[in-house]
RNA sequence: GGGCGAAUAGCUCAGCUGGGAGAGCAUCGGUCUUACAAACCGAGGGUCACAGGUUCGAGCCCUGUUUCGCCCACCA
């Protein structure tokens, strides 16, 4: 006995070998030339500054097993990866650096600066598609693109230009979220919200021409700098002869008036609010109503600029002590409560966002939506888990236009010229020379870059060569389906959505699996730039790649969060070597056989075979069918089972009578069956651990139907003998053994004792069942003496256990004493005679039985009819117990 | 302020359209039985968050409550 496959499996040295093997021989590309269907996903492009974390990880093993699966069944596949050039995450890393090195962007200047991030990225970024490489991903790595390639920023810039001219991209003065770290405006989905303590501010302010005050509520002192107006409820009594009059805004010394609006909350604090247009969203709208002033006092940096008078040059923050301490001082600061608001925060760098009045590019996005809404109201794109569409509606629904000009300079310029001569604006594909409208030469370009997301909104056509018409598009778009987290819902998926259908005409992708997000211990989102990522490549490298995904697919179901237990990789590592021994011991016994020469279906099969085959049928269908609902989780749980409990537990221990037994036929047949079934099983396996099961095929003997497990066919279940007969006749079998052992284990009989036992059953059919498994009872039960028979004789003194028809009793005499049977027949029968309880009061309940369907009735019946046979026997048994004591 | 999700064994979690509560790990007992001690055999362990309701029957459906988490939102 020998085998190719080392004593231990070695995930780190095979992983390496076969992905190697596996991309040099293009396995992993997609030919849209091929006659096959097309099977496509696009990957969710990772930052160019990312490092593998878990989210990466789960999202792309789940993409993964998807592409390997529907590559086996017989699709073309295209697995189309990339990268996202993430325009402020990557211009902040490549400012660090500069920071580091004594030196800033803008001593560099913005030529020098950008080319200086493209060396970055030449040098050092993109190490996470080495990490996907990694983890299997069986991506086309041929086709790789980046969002700022020369191809994807052709399509960016046709897209800008044709929603421009269709009255879809506008320029506008509003106020913006504004971070003054990253000096970019954001978008509303780039602001996150996080609950702060901190106060409200009771601030007074005289009225003119009078010695009352108003006291206004504020979180943020500071900005009554820019107060162009206080504001009260109109049908609010108590300030309703003020409306009209003036306060006299303390440290700047200004007169504003007190408006009345709706927009007041009488309840909330004193019922009066400062209005600071250029400051607060709220306070905007109400000025643009009113007609105020839009006093901005901050520069871009939130440092206070000349409108702040004596505060010109202080930090915001510093700013608001001073403020507030001077109010103090003039007796103008009536009381500071606690309080807690949200606050929001720049996505990349937590900063907090200041709104800021400036002039920014907008997409309407209304009519986007309309149909991207209904195209998921309509099925053509379908959202899975549904649950999620709901979310979708809700935001698509309530949709603001869309902010996309960044204040950066590490993105897709935008394509827009300002003519110094007659100050119009000339948008364009190529680089304008002259302005559209007048001729004149003196351009300049608009200097603000585009919303990162932007790019990634054309991801699903841009990778594939829009605006041309390519082969790759006509074959492959609109994609099969999309991966992807719930928290990229509205960034990514919705505006995939809506571009797609306005410049395909069709749904980017048939489906979106959205999958949990794996957190850390916290409970807190993993992100690039916050830091607490888990490296998922020390996972790999101490458990193994496909130990790793199997964990990642069994996680796969949970609803939001997915916190990775190493515990549970530490399983699957076994689950692993519990794989790699079983066809180690397979290939053991293979020596001999030549699969060519046998066939499954050719076979006269025994029970076992039967059985097992009946199992691995049963399993390929649910494999095929939970991976069709995206159910990664019940997949990896079936097969788990079958591997460990149906294959190893059972089929390789009855394997063993026949491989060692001395009938060259029963040998050849088990052979056979068991050749077949673990091949199979690889296949099946193979897109979950697509490491170990090809290491494992390739050792198989004979000659395979393809150069790779990858390329081989999916198993299809109709290719196998189903027998549930024969394969209930082995359960019968089975339960005999479960019931010797239960008995021995009960009575710690040592694992290699050998008892004697007799089967005495209720009919010839199930005497002659047994018989035939007579040698599994006798090896797996580890029984000596066997009898079996109808109405045999019983010995005297014996434990006694019952399984379905069977009475089984295993000799007491030397075996144990009679008082440690006593117990075990006590505890059994408080068991057994539990259950004619419970189905008996059921039975009885006439409401049940009039109600009930008949097949739960049948059911409930059978069980009860089982409970009290076994009881009876059992009792028997107990009975002459008890005589023999006495 | 809206919306969503979670609550099930000591731990981490499954449980699909309602029909006697499951897995892995951990625990306890017995084993180095020639693929595997990263293993094998056996056992114990749950008022399915709480309170009502619908039903012959509820972990699952309905109502309410509590705790935790997330998303969205312009109440200073």
């Amino acid at each position: 006995m020998q085998t190719d496959l080392n004593k231990s499996y070695e995930p780190a040295e095979v992983e390496r070998k076969w992905y190697q093997l596996w991309e040099a021989a293009g396995y992993f590309r997609a030919d849209e030339h091929a006659e096959r269907l097309p099977y496509a996903i696009v990957i969710p492009p990772p930052n160019v500054t990312g490092v593998l974390h878990m989210g990466h990880a789960l999202n792309n093993t789940l993409q993964d097993i998807l592409c390997r699966w529907k590559r086996m069944s017989g699709f073309e596949v295209l697995w189309m990866p990339g990268t996202d050039h993430a325009g402020i995450a990557t211009q902040n890393v490549v400012e660090k650096q500069l920071v580091a090195e004594g030196a800033d962007r803008h001593a560099l200047g913005r030529d020098e600066f950008v080319e200086r991030v493209w060396r970055w990225r030449a040098e050092s970024g993109g190490q996470i598609i080495e990490q996907l490489k990694r983890l299997g991903a069986s991506c086309d790595w041929q086709r790789e693109r980046f969002t700022m390639d020369e191809g994807l920023s052709k399509a960016v810039r046709e897209v800008f230009v044709r929603l421009y001219e269709d009255g879809l991209i506008y320029r506008a003065n509003r106020l913006i979220n504004w971070c003054p770290r990253c000096h970019t405006a954001l978008s509303d989905l780039e602001v996150e919200h996080e609950e702060k303590r901190g106060h409200l501010w009771h601030l007074r302010y005289p009225v003119e021409g009078s010695d009352r005050f108003l006291v206004v509520a504020t979180t943020r002192p500071e900005t009554m700098l820019g107060d162009t107006a206080v504001a009260v409820h109109p049908d609010d009594e108590r300030y309703a002869d003020l409306v009209g009059q003036n306060v006299r805004l303390p440290l700047v010394d200004r007169l504003i008036p007190v408006i009345a609006d709706e927009y007041v909350d009488r309840e909330f604090g004193t019922g009066v609010v400062k209005i600071t247009p250029a400051h607060d969203f709220n306070d905007f709208e109400v000025g643009r109503r009113h007609g105020l002033e839009e006093i901005n006092i901050f520069d871009e940096s939130g440092v206070v600029n000349a409108h702040g008078g004596p505060y010109a040059g202080q930090e915001r923050y510093e700013a608001r002590a001073n403020v507030v301490a001077d109010l103090e001082k003039l007796g103008l600061l009536a009381k500071i409560d606690d309080y807690q608001n949200a606050v929001g925060e720049c996505y990349r760098c937590k900063t907090v966002i200041e709104p800021y009045l400036s002039l920014q590019w907008y997409v309407k996005v209304g009519p986007l939506a309309e149909q991207a809404i209904e195209a998921v109201q309509t099925g053509r794109t379908r959202i899975v888990p549904a649950q999620w569409e709901k979310t979708y509606f809700d935001w698509m629904f309530n949709i603001q236009d869309w902010c996309i000009s960044r204040q950066i300079w590490w993105g897709h310029r935008i394509p827009a010229w300002y003519c110094a001569d007659c100050n119009e604006l000339t948008v364009s594909r190529e680089d304008a020379t002259a302005c559209a409208h007048c001729g004149g030469t003196a351009l300049r370009q608009e200097t603000d870059v585009l919303d990162t997301w932007f790019s990634s909104a054309l991801w699903p056509f841009s990778t594939m060569g829009w605006p041309e018409r390519t082969v790759t598009l006509a074959k492959f778009y609109p994609t099969s389906c999309l991966v992807t987290g719930f928290d990229i819902l509205f960034f990514w998926v919705a505006r995939m959505l809506m571009m797609g259908l306005k410049f395909m005409d069709e749904v980017p992708f048939r489906e979106v699996y959205i999958h949990a997000l794996v957190r850390d211990a916290q409970g807190q989102k993993m992100s690039k730039s916050k830091g607490n990522v888990i490296d998922p490549l020390h996972v790999i490298d101490d458990h193994g790649a496909d130990a790793f995904r199997f964990t990642l697919a069994s996680f796969a179901a949970m609803g939001r969060d997915i916190k990775l237990s190493t515990e549970r990789i530490v399983g699957y590592q076994a689950f692993a070597n519990k794989l790699w021994n079983a066809s180690r011991f397979t290939l053991m016994n293979l020596d001999d056989f030549d699969p060519a020469g046998s066939d499954l279906r050719q076979l006269e099969l025994a029970d076992a075979d039967r059985w097992i085959l009946t199992r691995l049928h049963e399993a390929i269908e649910q494999t095929e069918q939970a991976l069709t609902g995206y159910k990664f989780n019940e997949a990896a749980g079936t097969l788990y089972a079958f591997t460990w409990h149906s294959f190893c537990d059972w089929y390789i221990e009855l394997a063993k009578d026949d491989l060692y037994g001395a009938d060259a036929t029963a040998r050849l047949r088990v052979q056979t069956v068991l050749y077949g079934a673990l091949e199979q099983l690889l296949r099946l396996l193979h897109p979950f651990m697509p490491f170990i099961t090809e290491e494992i095929w390739q050792a198989l003997p004979g000659q395979r139907p393809a150069a790779s497990i990858m390329l081989a066919r999916f198993p299809d279940g109709a290719d196998l003998p189903v027998d549930p007969a024969g394969a209930a006749r082995m359960e019968q079998v089975m339960d005999v053994v479960r019931a010797i052992r239960n008995v021995r284990g009960e009575m710690d009989v040592p694992p290699g004792r050998k008892i004697a036992a007799v089967l005495d059953c209720k009919s010839a059919a199930t005497a002659g069942i047994l018989e035939q498994g007579s040698a599994a009872i006798r090896s797996l039960g580890k029984v000596d003496q066997l009898t079996i028979g109808v109405g045999v004789d019983r010995p005297e003194q014996a434990a006694t256990q019952v399984a379905g028809e069977v009475e089984i009793l295993l000799p007491l005499a030397g075996l144990v004493d009679i008082a440690e049977e006593e117990k075990r027949l006590a505890k059994e029968i408080a068991k057994v005679a539990k259950d004619v309880e419970l189905f008996s009061n059921k039975l009885r309940n006439e409401k049940f039985v009039a109600n009930a369907p008949a097949a739960v009735l049948e059911k409930d019946r059978g069980k009860l009819r089982d409970a009290e046979e076994k009881l009876a026997l059992l009792q028997e048994s107990q009975r002459k117990i008890e005589a023999l004591k006495s």
